[in-house]
DNA sequence: TTCATTAGTATGATTTTTCATATTAGGTAT
DNA sequence: ATACCTAATATGAAAAATCATACTAATGAA
């Protein structure tokens, strides 16, 4: 009915999944925690230039998304842990469609070094 | 070889690759242009809103990425074609990938309306 | 001549995002 | 009592993204 193969509400649904990755360190905070749970502290020390607070926002909102388990402990000095949902697990796939593109088109990417199709260097 | 599923270059090429995206008007361009060849003015009348400022800028940054292709005829008063690349319909798999997830999950998104697991309102 | 048209560019304001630095609470160890 | 440790908050500055408005060039139409 519309001339576009997709609907309005899946672009919706698009955009809104997308925003749930962006932000400057969401992608590197999910890639660390990929590696099992980490608490506060690991996770800074991980992730060299981030400062407290913006691991504290960043956590929060993907918290909020639902794509990160914030666990603290009633101790002292205070103990929080940080792991990823099974949603974010879910997001696997998505990675791996990205990746697919990434590696056909890696000509678009600054960085790598390869041609648009096919070639390889002489 | 490390605890991660994927390397970091992996990781950097997903990051950049959803920096493309990453732009308010962005996916929405593009999903207009998935309907066709399009003039910047019919653009501009297609995305209530966005202003002639932001159509361009938006414009470029796609097409310095290689997902859009503007054509500019040498006519008067000016006329300007913007079409999708193979490069950004490469993206389809992408698109549904993310699909398949926000389905399953619809419940972190706003303005669905469904429950977590399999539920129904009663 | 004057006006209308189109795809921009110029300029500045506003909003959002990110960064930098300091401070806090409350137990534990000394 | 004092220093220490951790996750977090407070505050303000800087940078980036977005918005709002006005202006331009060149030709054809009136």
């Amino acid at each position: 009915m519309t001339p576009y193969p997709v609907s309005s509400e899946d672009r919706d649904a698009f955009v809104q999944s997308l925003q749930m990755l962006t932000g400057r360190w969401k992608v590197e905070i999910l890639w660390m925690l990929s590696g099992g749970v980490l608490r506060f502290g690991e996770l800074r020390r991980a992730l060299p230039g981030i400062t407290q607070h913006m691991l504290t926002t960043q956590l929060r909102e993907l918290e909020a998304h639902g794509l990160v388990k914030r666990t603290p402990y009633a101790e002292v000095p205070p103990r929080v842990e940080y792991e990823m949902t099974d949603a974010a697990r879910d997001l696997k796939p998505v990675f791996k469609a990205v990746m697919v593109w990434a590696r056909e088109h890696s000509y678009l990417l600054s960085g790598g070094d390869a041609a648009p199709d096919g070639e390889t260097h002489p």
